[in-house]
DNA sequence: AGCATGGCAGGATAATACCCCATAGTCGAA
DNA sequence: TTCGACTATGGGGTATTATCCTGCCATGCT
């Protein structure tokens, strides 16, 4: 056993508490070492070029510069960076994103403290770590032939975005049609292809993902007490 | 000192690695431990009634029941009961909210853990706790606690907020009512009640003002449709 | 030619919206 | 205390939608 020498980590989450119980969790197994923390992805891309860790644990919610910005700048910086990003949405485009930016990891928080441990261990080691849903769920579908996971399969056409628009503005099918000037019948088909797409499969989650993804706005807050 | 006698703890946060954490973080202080923790605000509501923990740590974003409303069930079963809820937002009208739900103490995330040990400390012995930031906060404004006189009739009741967020997570009335347990008639019935105060009736529209209400959180990186 | 996109259709099943109805409990006002 | 009102619970019935298959055809780009 190489006692002596631990597995560097710099962990970036912005939420102190919630950061330092992460550093607790990482400090409690031998292996590993907090050597940072980063509040901000700004903050963790400065850090991350300081400091050199083996491994670096980036939320992806963060101000001023989000976990995959941040990820990108990182690789840019020091393409041989192990990052293991830790998200609190299970999101498949969040995954993709992740993908592309070249990340070495990918944990939903859901997931317990012997998974993070792990994921950090596999990505230190040199290979890749996603948590066994994500693994599921990603060997199911996507068959490309090329040999890696193609991300403009599931970006949506410019008629999938408008109509994805429309449903987020709470347009039935028919209405849709309507303002379109096309057939429900291929309402119906493009609405089932995008959601095939986001693998999403409900009105109510297909509005939540228009509007962080900014297709559309939502400025309307409301009542009070 | 009471060696042996520690304040017990119930700790309601949905993310697993999350909540491992702060549990460490608790529990290292001497003071406290930890014997509950729940995911949801539902499984929440039903560990405080076994346990009768001394103090409630509630996150306020949780699925199926949220912990402003997890807040309300508990304190109307158990009124004594001591709560400190945790938020990632440092939002007024969560303050606020949080405050007429009954809670004994708000802390933002971005605290650190030792602002979390002293809310715990404070609230079991019975004081009500607010981050200095809060403190400062809420010491600017004026307290007008009578003058609230809204429109009444278009407030949702605790069990319609309940079914929107739910909705508005994407459940069917199906799952609505094996969540709460209840026939989908009177979901359907909840429904259409809240439809109608409310004067929206998709899906969709509900959903976006669920996320506007604060009702239920939704992710908010990751552009380009 | 091959492939992606957009367009269209039929049909089966499931789910919702929207009416009607009733009962039981709480809570506050007359 | 009785009388509502509000809330939560359940049910019937029906029309409308949505979901999820299947298949086909025209275009436009490579």
């Amino acid at each position: 056993m190489s006692a002596a020498i631990k597995i560097n980590v710099l962990l970036a989450e912005d939420h102190t508490v919630v950061r330092q119980g992460l550093c607790a969790l990482i400090d409690a197994d031998g292996r590993f070492q907090v050597v940072g923390q980063a509040q901000t992805g700004r903050e963790a891309v400065a850090l991350a070029r300081t400091l050199r860790p083996d491994v670096i644990v980036m939320d992806i919610a963060m101000p001023e510069l989000n976990g995959l910005e941040a990820t990108r700048q990182i690789l840019g910086a020091l393409p041989t960076a192990r990052i293991v990003v830790l998200s609190a949405h299970r999101d498949e485009l969040y995954v993709e994103r992740a993908n592309e930016a070249g990340v070495a990891g990918f944990l939903e928080k859901q997931m317990s403290a012997e998974f993070l441990t792990q994921a950090i261990a596999e990505v230190a080691a040199g290979r890749t770590y996603y948590s066994p849903t994500l693994r599921k769920r990603l060997a199911d579908k996507p068959r490309n032939r090329h040999g890696l996971v193609r991300a403009d399969r599931n970006r949506l056409t410019s008629r999938e975005t408008e109509v994805l628009q429309l449903v987020a503005e709470g347009a039935g099918n028919k209405q849709i049609a309507a303002a379109l000037k096309i057939s429900i019948k291929t309402v119906e088909k493009h609405r089932q292809q995008l959601m095939d797409k986001l693998n999403i499969h409900e009105t109510a989650s297909l509005t939540r993902y228009a509007v962080a993804a900014g297709i559309i706005e939502n400025g309307v807050p409301l009542l009070e007490p």
